[in-house]
DNA sequence: TAGGTTTTAGAGGCATCTCTCTAGAAGGAG
DNA sequence: CTCCTTCTAGAGAGATGCCTCTAAAACCTA
């Protein structure tokens, strides 16, 4: 089976995922990561053709890890309880793999997307119409009469993402942990955002 | 007095804006700032003494014109009607300068703070400074009975800026502009994030 | 042991970026 | 006109990064 490997794909993009979380995408040199992971260069190159293959595996390894989770709590139960559980969830996958949620603070453009093989972006293009899906069935069950579907659903990716996120990123990437009770804040505000408007008349 | 200017400040910042919104931070090269405004890099170097001085004359220049609004919003009316107003105002700053803020979309940190002139730094923590009095005064009149004043105070920036960047972020830094009933949405966001818990009990 | 495969190991080419430095152009003051 | 200041103009040094390429190490099979 030839020459056994000292540094494997994992830890190589955990070494990877480390730069990134310290420094951005813009740490992320092929250079650094084969120091921090004490590999020569050559390594790296034969894991991954090029530094986009590396960004694209740093991105999809948090990606996968994080919307793993948000499925799970996107289909527990009945849509409100659904969306409440995973503002919730967003926020403690945040505090428990913090380097992880700080790659995904970024854009996917940041890790060089536009160069990505073929094959990871199939990936990601599948992985964002899985969640995509689900949210969809969350909004329909959260829609108000007479309201558009891409409406509620703009409201309940709102609500349920780009809040959390937005509680988290202030502390993650400031470098601090986040802070104890960001779960029942972003829950509470999801159950505020979500809350169906008094009959108005 | 001397030799008439063929590029001014103004002119080279605007168009390291550009760069810096398009392609963010890693975008302003020297070289590519030189090329964008049809300028030798020898013009570059004779109004800024390096690259860190120009990305932060880049984001102070749109950070001050974002504050401005701001203050204003935040400092008309009561609690509540500033809040909501500066919720609005963030949206509506957001759409008619895109550039500007996509700018601020980023980490100061990424627009390599650590390394600015002095003078920039002053300048960008009095901007902080007074921004953060006036985002109190509005927690202390939204403050809830038995409220910590910093929960209170983490409460209103997350309904009041955070929220409304989020808002505005995905459809910015997806290279879109921001569509028409966000700044209601924001306003909303915010008056139910912020609207008095009913007497529990 | 001999042959084949996988992986390590790192030197070096080529590109790009930041910044320095010299030369001179373009204006005002005397 | 002459001197002085301000600014343009761009060549080039030095650093860093991406990637290629060669050589050999380490393991398996026969």
């Amino acid at each position: 089976m030839g020459r056994p490997a000292r540094f494997s794909t994992d830890g190589l993009v955990a070494a990877a995922t480390a730069l990134a979380a310290e420094g951005g995408p813009a740490a992320v040199t092929m250079a650094a990561v084969a120091r921090e992971a004490g590999a020569p260069s050559g390594s790296l190159y034969h894991r991954f053709p090029g530094r986009s293959a590396l960004l694209a595996a740093v991105w999809l390894h948090a990606l996968e890890a994080f919307q793993a989770g948000c499925r799970e709590a996107l289909s527990a139960g009945p849509a409100p309880e659904a969306a409440v559980g995973t503002a919730r969830h967003v926020v403690s996958w945040s505090r428990a793999h913090p380097d992880r949620a700080r790659v995904l603070l970024h854009r996917p453009a940041d890790f060089d997307l536009p160069h990505w093989p073929e094959a990871d972006r199939a990936r990601w293009e599948s992985a964002n119409a899985g969640i995509g899906a689900l949210l969809a069935r969350v909004a329909r069950g959260l829609r108000e009469p007479g309201e558009e579907e891409s409406h509620a659903l703009e409201r309940v990716r709102l609500a349920v993402v780009d809040l959390p996120l937005a509680l988290v990123r202030r502390h993650l990437l400031g470098g601090r942990d986040v802070p104890g009770g960001a779960e029942e804040l972003a829950a509470d505000s999801a159950r505020r955002l979500l809350a169906p408007r008094p009959a108005t008349g």
